[in-house]
DNA sequence: CGCCTTTGACCAGCGC
DNA sequence: GCGCTGGTCAAAGGCG
């Protein structure tokens, strides 16, 4: 599973691409922690979308539990994690069936960074392009993170 | 009126 | 086989 409280890579369970991503500006990510592309080297969860998946994990400094990435979120469950100290928070991406989900928890180490971790992609275009506001998106549709972490930021 | 947050319970997977 | 942990669901309440 993907240890969030670790950013090295304690989590060998798929075709992980690690890389970091530094981000300077107004509280942009900070780290990008973990990308994974889940294959299918075992069965994982009996539920929904878990097949193509993508799973991107980031850490971001900011006071903000959520942060506004353009999307519309709506939490679906706050959980108490033995893995942390600190609460974590699941949220859904309410818009039309878009099935993209993104866990958010706070930093063991720094309470000051904010784990972000997303899982799907988003088959829909922003509602919310033009106004974001503590942290960029998270780019909908195919994006090739490693691509952009070795090149030039993904955010503007 | 509609949407979102909150909270507890339930379910499933994994490890021992 | 049992217990533990994490993730999701569903109902109720609150707010815009």
């Amino acid at each position: 599973m993907l240890e969030d409280g670790s950013e090295e890579d304690s989590c060998s369970q798929t075709t992980a691409a690690a890389s970091a991503v530094t981000v300077t500006g107004t509280g942009h990510i900070d780290q990008l922690i973990h990308t994974a592309t889940p294959t299918h080297d075992g069965v994982r969860r009996s539920k929904e979308s878990d097949d193509g998946a993508r799973v991107v994990a980031f850490r971001t400094k900011s006071e903000l539990d959520v942060m506004d990435d353009g999307f519309k979120w709506r939490k679906y469950g706050k959980k108490m994690v033995k893995s942390s100290p600190n609460p974590r928070n699941y949220y859904r991406c309410s818009s039309g069936d878009c099935q993209v989900k993104k866990r958010i928890e706070r930093d063991i180490e720094d309470s000051s960074y904010v784990i972000t971790t997303y899982t799907g992609i988003h088959n829909h275009p922003i509602p919310g392009v033009g106004y974001y506001n503590q942290m960029p998106l998270m780019v909908p549709y195919d994006y090739d993170w490693t691509l952009q972490a070795s090149s030039q930021s993904p955010f503007s």
